[in-house]
DNA sequence: TTCTTGACTTGGACTCTGTCCATCGTAGGA
DNA sequence: TCCTACGATGGACAGAGTCCAAGTCAAGAA
């Protein structure tokens, strides 16, 4: 829970009231929020909270890799806090929900050298879409 | 080349100067373009065509299967017109270049039924990220 | 505890990407 | 050649995100 909290404390990130309410509503739920919904839940404990310090917290937990971006669509990035477990994403293409999934199997494994143009590849990103239970 | 053309006129796609110049431009350089630069491009054919008639054109193209909307950042959409041969994309996470890679394997089938939580899942998308030849 | 200071927050302006709409123009069939 | 429904235009608008100058404050020093 508030691991999140300690570590980040840990790391010499300066807390203010405004970051310690972003990183608790990442640390709440386990869901994908944008910014805007992160700025609304932020907003309900401290009202004054501006969009741009949400964006600025938002950015430095991403370059800390305590959280991950996540562009599902082309609309607004979701932030994901479930950083510490490797996983993948199950997207429904009507509604948008996002799910945390785990497949077998290692794609960087399957990408041959002679697919890789000189690339050093770091990472990937495996992206499931389709329809959850209710939309379906 | 310009199959492309004969195909969207047999598929009964009004054909236009601007529509032909949109297509051609993504028949042409086999890249992977944002719409601002579909515009550009069509733009050096074309003077007047304008931005809404290239989102226009792209939309459609999009819906006939003709090209392929990819999001590779939280940025602009990029569109592939290579939408006739299964492929994933390698992107270089410094300059943006984006490549068409074949891997092998299947990854929908490394989707397990518990991990699916009841969706139905369509299709899938692999992103590989790294450094480019130039770029590291 | 109080002071100090550099880091953080604010809100408004701005950019970028994309969509919408009323009006005008034209491709292609009769 | 003429008609007309479909397409193009450009300007306004919207959503997401960034930037900046000025004000505020966390946390170490004294």
């Amino acid at each position: 829970m508030s691991d999140l909290l300690e570590r980040l404390r840990g790391r010499g990130w300066r807390m203010t009231s405004q970051r310690r309410v972003v990183a608790e509503v990442l640390d709440g739920d386990h869901v994908h929020l944008t910014a805007d919904e992160v700025h609304a839940r932020a907003v309900e404990r401290l009202p004054e909270i501006s969009r741009a310090t949400v964006y600025n917290a938002l950015g430095e937990l991403v370059s800390l890799g305590e959280v991950i971006e996540v562009s599902t669509d082309g609309r607004a990035k979701r932030y994901d806090p479930n950083a510490h477990h490797p996983h993948q994403h199950l997207v429904c293409s009507s509604c948008g929900t996002v799910r945390d999934v785990h497949p077998t199997g290692n794609p960087l494994a399957d990408l041959p050298a002679t697919e890789r143009f000189g690339f050093t590849v770091a990472a990937v990103e495996v992206t499931y879409r389709g329809l959850c239970p209710s939309c379906a």
